[in-house]
Parts: C-alpha cells; structure tokens; sequence
DNA sequence: ATTAATATTTAAGCTTGCTTAAATATTTTA
DNA sequence: TAAAATATTTAAGCAAGCTTAAATATTAAT
C-alpha cells in the first residue's frame, strides 16, 4: 500500500482518537494538505479495498483491516522517534519529521529489530503508546489533560500530544518533557482560566497548550 | 526529487562504476526492472532537469549536478548499511533491501547524525566507500578483483561489489567477508581457470564471484 | 556489404494522486 | 424555518511513471 493511503489511514485513526474527533474528509483533507475533492475520492478507492466505510456526507470510519494498517504505520512512526531519540541529538520536532518519511519505508522485520534493539519500549519520547507487532496497545491510559488538572497538586508529564513545532519548541525551552514533574497552581484573568507550573521557572501555558499535555497524578 | 529519479541517477552512477560499463537506457532498465521505453522517457525528462546529457542513441552521461545527486543517494545508502549492521542482526541482504528503500526519505541532516554517529566511517559493510556531505570520495581504492589475484599470495578482502542474495548467501556460508583473509591458488580445469581460497575451509568460486570480490594485498 | 538480430525511440494509453470549478447537500444563524 | 454559510461531491483535467506495440536505428553475423 502506498505511503499516500497509508497516510490517510493513519490520519482517519488519529482523528477518531482527538476530542474534536470529526472523521469526514475535510478535516482529513485539512490534516493531510490536500483538497476535499482528493479527500472524497481516496475515500471511495479505500472503501473498495475494505480499508474504510464510506457513507455519502458521513464520517469516514476504520475497518478492522484500516485500524490494522493505521496501528501499524503508528507503531513504525513511533519506533523511529524512539530510536532517532536514543541515538541522535535531535529536536523532537526534527525526529518527528524524519520518523513521518521513514514510517512508510520500513518492513515489519526491521520494525520489530528496532523494537527488540530498544527492549521493546511501551512509549516513544512524547509518551505516546506504541502498538505492539499484532497492533495491540496493551497499556492503559490514565492520563488527564493539564487543563483538567487540579490546583494545588503536583503530576507527572506523561505525554506531549501535538506534531506542530512551536509547541515543541516551547517545551524545550521550559523544560517540558515526557516524565517530568509539574505543580499545577491556576490563574484567573478576566474570568477566564490561565495555568502556572512551577518546575524550575514559572511557565504560564494557555487553554490550547494545556490541552495537549497529559499528566498523571504522582503517587 | 522523487525516488524515481534518484534510483534513475543512482543507476547510471553504479553502471559507469563497472567494468562492462555501459549506460544506454536499455541496460539502465533492466537494472530498475523497468520498460526500455520508459527509461527512454525518464532520459529525456532528466536531460531538460540538467541531470544527465541525452543523445539518441548514444550512452547517458550524469552532469556535475547528476553526479552530486547519485553521490548523495549513495552516500544515505550507505550510511543506512553501516547503521542497520551496527545496531540490527540482519543479513547483509536484508540490510541492503531496507537502505535501498531508506535512502530516498532520509534528509541530509539526519545523514550528516548517522555517519557522526558511527565516527564519520569511510566504508560501509561491503567495503564500499560512503562519499562524505559534500559527494566527495577521499578514499584511494588499491583494491584488485579476485579473480586477478596471484597465485600463491595472502590477501584481505577490501569489498563485496554486489546487491546479489545469493552472492551474500554464499559469502556468509563460507565467512568471506569485509577484512577477512584469503589465500588464494588456482586451478585449471579444461584450460579454464578456477580458483580456490582457503580460509577454514577450501572454497571453489567461479569466475562470475571472483569477479566481484575485491581484495588487497597483505602488506 | 547485406541481412538478420537487437536496441532504441515514438506513440498511445493506463493508474495514482492530486488540482480547480461547479453542483449539490448539510449545517448554522438569524 | 428560511436564508446564508459551509462542506461535500461530481466532473474534468493534469503530471509522474509506468505499460505495450509499432517504427526506426544500430550492431552483429554471415
């Protein structure tokens, strides 16, 4: 399968794992950058190959066999960016970019050496889950969005859940990563809520920000 | 550009390389598994990009800026190999196979990671040199092919010149391998000349694979 | 030096993965 | 609930990278 229905695919199942989860093909289109007419027609050639159900003017849903084939492009994506991770000195939003290429050139034989060279790790370094070899993610997700967090405690960052540079950027900056500790204290302006974490420095996030971090309460 | 063109360089690149060197469309095609019209076609399509000269009927010639495209390609190939056998237990053949397809979606940064990685190495596992960033090869190759090696001398192998399996296949059941030693004695057989290596063992080699291990003598 | 064999080129056509423009349906908003 | 805004679909078309078949040129052989 091509790496352009591989990419379609992929984008279908990230979406459906979003809160704003709209699966019709604008919002793909829009993900992928191409137009809603490309978006149309590759839903009409997938649902011939029984990757997904196209219903006229209705979300676009997975079958078994293209929630399998998604599953597995992510497993190879998020191989490479633990691999590019361990090995290399490179920003996330860099080892992002590469791992997009690589993830449609890799054959499920090298994916597995990657995983097995790396003891079968069960998150890459933005601590989202890797699918094992069957596309199984087997690990539970009890992780909360920093915007649903609660003053006055401390959490864990469990998961950095964006692709856009600025953001990683500025994780980088405030020494926002995958495994270290925040305390959660919330502002008020204006009636409406802002966030401080204090770690080393006092970092003021926004609503969008604070939305695609994921924490876990420390215990 | 797409990894149509690159192979199409990289063909001419290799084919210019080799003894019986002849870069007319046909055997460039049958080299890429393609149609000798459609190698006719891509010919003509890469002479008006300013990557290779085209004449009807004539052999295809890289341009300066073709030669830096094949060097680059070649380069990510091998710096692939060179990485996939550090790090994975794979058969040489099976590396090769991930870095043919590895090397069209790897960006020149992460090319420049790898060879930092692995000390900036000047040969990959074949023996075959890895041009640095700039496409250039330093490297002096003093390097002789088996089969015109002297009776009676000691010598290490400097290079496995082949994509074959079954080459690989044959060099692994017989440890013929990058750095190895070999002495060599011939034999006659009909007038027709043999040879035989000994190593461990005493291995009989055709004509077709003496042709394609490249040796140096052991000063 | 012709003829026969082989290679290259041209021509027409196909699939994939896109585009833009226009038609049609859905959703939002007033 | 009807009009306005937005999204989706259809239709036509394009470039890339192939194919096969036929025409033409080159090379080899007698």
């Amino acid at each position: 399968m091509s790496t352009a229905i591989e990419n379609f695919v992929k984008a279908i199942y990230k979406n459906g794992k979003r809160d704003n989860n709209d699966t019709k093909p604008g919002n793909i289109a829009k993900e992928l950058g191409i137009s809603n007419a490309a978006a149309t027609d590759m839903a009409k050639k997938l649902s011939a190959k029984d990757l997904l159900h196209y219903k006229k003017y209705q979300e676009l849903k997975l079958t078994d066999k293209g929630t399998k084939m998604a599953l597995n492009v992510v497993r190879k994506h998020r191989l490479w960016e633990a691999l590019l991770f361990k090995l290399f000195d490179l920003s996330l939003h860099d080892i992002h970019k590469e791992a997009e290429l690589l993830e449609h050139q890799t054959s499920d034989l090298l994916a597995n050496k990657i995983s097995a060279y790396l003891g079968h790790p069960k998150f890459d370094p933005h601590g989202d889950p890797i699918p094992n070899e069957h596309g199984e993610i087997t690990t539970i997700d009890t992780s909360i969005a920093l915007s649903q967090a609660e003053e006055g405690k401390t959490y864990i960052i469990s998961r950095l859940m964006s692709d856009d540079k600025e953001f990683f950027e500025f994780c980088a900056l405030n020494e926002l990563k995958y495994s270290n500790t925040v305390f959660v204290s919330k502002q008020f302006s204006n009636n409406k809520m802002t966030q401080i974490l204090v770690k080393n420095n006092t970092i003021l996030l926004n609503q969008d920000f604070s939305s695609i971090i994921y924490v876990n309460e420390n215990n």
